[in-house]
RNA sequence: GGCGCGGUGGCCGAGUGGCUAGGCAGAGGACUGCAAAUCCUUGUACGCCGGUUCGAUUCCGGCCCGUGCCUCCA
């Protein structure tokens, strides 16, 4: 049997992963909120998380993947005050450019995406179980999570209470008990979204919808939890809080969710996304620029933990790999690949704690020899690169399209044909200065050509 | 200030207590009229200072630098 480890934050530890039930295994990750574009650091989340269920997928009968749409947040209300549109607009928009977007990079969407206003009732009975079990309290409209009640609160990020507090740069509203609780509910004024509770018509907090949707549709506790490393602190804690107390669970953080696994950050060109410095690169504009498999791979390209550095360079050399692969399965285009299995060592460095950087090695080991192969072993090495292609979500387009044969968009075939039948005559001619110069007319046009023995083959650069 | 993550050859980027990934770029060569594509050859790097050790890039301590988070900002 397959192992597979995982950096496991709750542990701070690379460990062996033991689903609680090897014949179904239960993934949650935290998915946007939806008022804008998505950019590549919300793929960067994606693109991990559907990797890892695919991993898991190759190891164990049956994964469920659930990730969360917020639709209901004080930003989404921000966006609709500025732009006169009304939330659910707005939200079910949004949703639906992100679910594009992710799929242009590859990602399978996940098989439960449960939307935060239609689990309002259940976010209100975890509320009450908190309440009835002295873990929250009830105060002008609000509903609190009292974090004195929870002693283990801190478990996860690794900060103490009083560190929090005199770290805190918000001023601390007078209606807390204590400075660290945080809201689980919120009044709404008549304009404002709101649904009715026994605390007055209001809103959720951020942080009750995810453990309300987690244990609805995974049940607790559940395997896995992600998401990204700036939802560590408050985001992950408050929902270990809210999800263990609830249930009665004070003195086991992993009463929620066994394993949580979190992504580094996407830095362009090694600076911080932020609106002020208007460097944020929304996916939604990169994939009219660069083939979703470039951006997914520049994405696997560092493993996932680490922070990534985007930058022009990285995606060039994304896409030089990504060409010399659809290279190869184009030459063995006339190959039979037969039924392929993921090479063990492409394998083994995806259990491996997802080591990405280390699959494109053995990528690059297991196509090294290609041209010195027999027919056999090229129908073994076409077979593993399909079979981890299909596992990684790359080398999905036909190796042709990819590399511009036979491209008829675009690009007039006729004049082209008639180019190189007037170079071909230039060649044989022995006039070599027409025969460039009609090589050069044809870069112009964004034409490269090859002379092979088959005769001069083009194809349309991209 | 607190907590976390990271600093590897020109660039990207794994990893390891000693056998020193991989890719890109560069250099040389083969092939080609010249190219392109491909192939061959070529790179002893691990932030700084101590310590442990026969031996540290890898372990421990300190420091420096970069980066993220610090409670929903109604």
């Amino acid at each position: 049997m397959t192992i597979l480890t995982l950096h496991n934050t709750l542990t701070g530890r690379k460990e062996a992963f033991r689903p609680i039930e090897p014949a179904h295994v239960r993934v949650y990750a935290c998915g946007p909120t939806v008022y804008n574009y998505a950019h590549i650091g919300n793929g960067r989340m994606a693109v991990v998380f559907d990797l890892l269920v695919r991993v898991l997928r190759e190891i164990y009968p049956r994964v469920t993947y659930v990730s969360n749409i917020t639709d209901v947040d004080d930003k989404i209300m921000d966006a609709a005050r500025q732009n006169g549109e009304a939330i659910d607009i707005i939200t079910r928009r949004y949703e639906a450019i992100y679910n594009e977007d992710m799929a242009a990079l590859g990602v399978v969407k996940p098989d439960i995406q449960p939307r935060a206003t239609e689990h309002i009732s259940e976010m209100i009975a975890q509320i009450e179980q908190l309440i009835a079990r002295d873990h929250a309290y009830a105060v002008q409209g609000h509903a609190l999570f009292h974090v004195p009640s929870f002693p283990a609160y801190g478990g996860l990020s690794g900060r103490s209470r009083d560190d929090q507090i005199a770290g805190a740069r918000v001023e601390v509203s007078p209606f807390k008990k204590d400075p660290a609780d945080f809201v689980l509910w919120k009044p709404s004024t008549s304009e404002q979204p709101g649904w009715d509770s026994p605390w007055g018509r209001g809103r959720p907090g951020w942080h009750i919808e995810c453990s309300a949707m987690a244990e609805k549709h995974l049940g607790l506790p559940f395997d896995i939890h992600g998401g990204g490393a700036d939802l560590k602190f408050p985001h992950h804690e408050n929902e270990i809080a809210q999800s263990c107390c609830a249930h009665g669970h004070e003195n086991d953080l992993s009463a929620f969710a066994r394993y949580w696994v979190h992504n580094g950050f996407v830095t362009v060109d090694g600076e911080k996304m932020s609106k002020s410095i208007g460097n944020i690169r929304l996916v939604h504009d990169l994939i009219s620029h660069y083939p979703g498999e470039v951006l997914r791979l520049t994405l696997l390209s560092a493993h996932y933990r680490a922070p990534l550095s985007f930058t022009a360079d990285a995606l060039d050399q994304a896409r030089s790999t990504l060409d010399r692969y659809y290279r190869i399965l184009f030459d063995l285009k006339e190959v039979e690949a037969g039924a392929g299995t993921v090479p063990a060592a492409v394998l083994n460095a995806l259990c491996d704690d997802l080591n990405t950087p280390q699959v494109i090695a053995e990528l690059n080991a297991l196509v090294r020899d290609v041209a010195n192969a027999d027919l056999s072993q090229r129908q073994q090495i076409k077979a593993s690169l399909l079979a981890t292609g299909d596992l990684l979500g790359l080398l999905q387009t036909d190796p042709a399209a990819w590399l511009g044969y036979g491209v008829q968009d675009g690009v007039d075939g006729v004049a082209i044909e008639k180019l190189l039948q007037e170079r071909q005559n230039a060649r044989q001619s022995k006039d070599f200065g027409r025969a460039d110069e009609i090589r050069r007319e044809l870069s112009a046009m964004g034409i490269e050509i090859e002379d092979t023995p088959q005769g001069t083959k083009w194809r349309k650069a991209s």
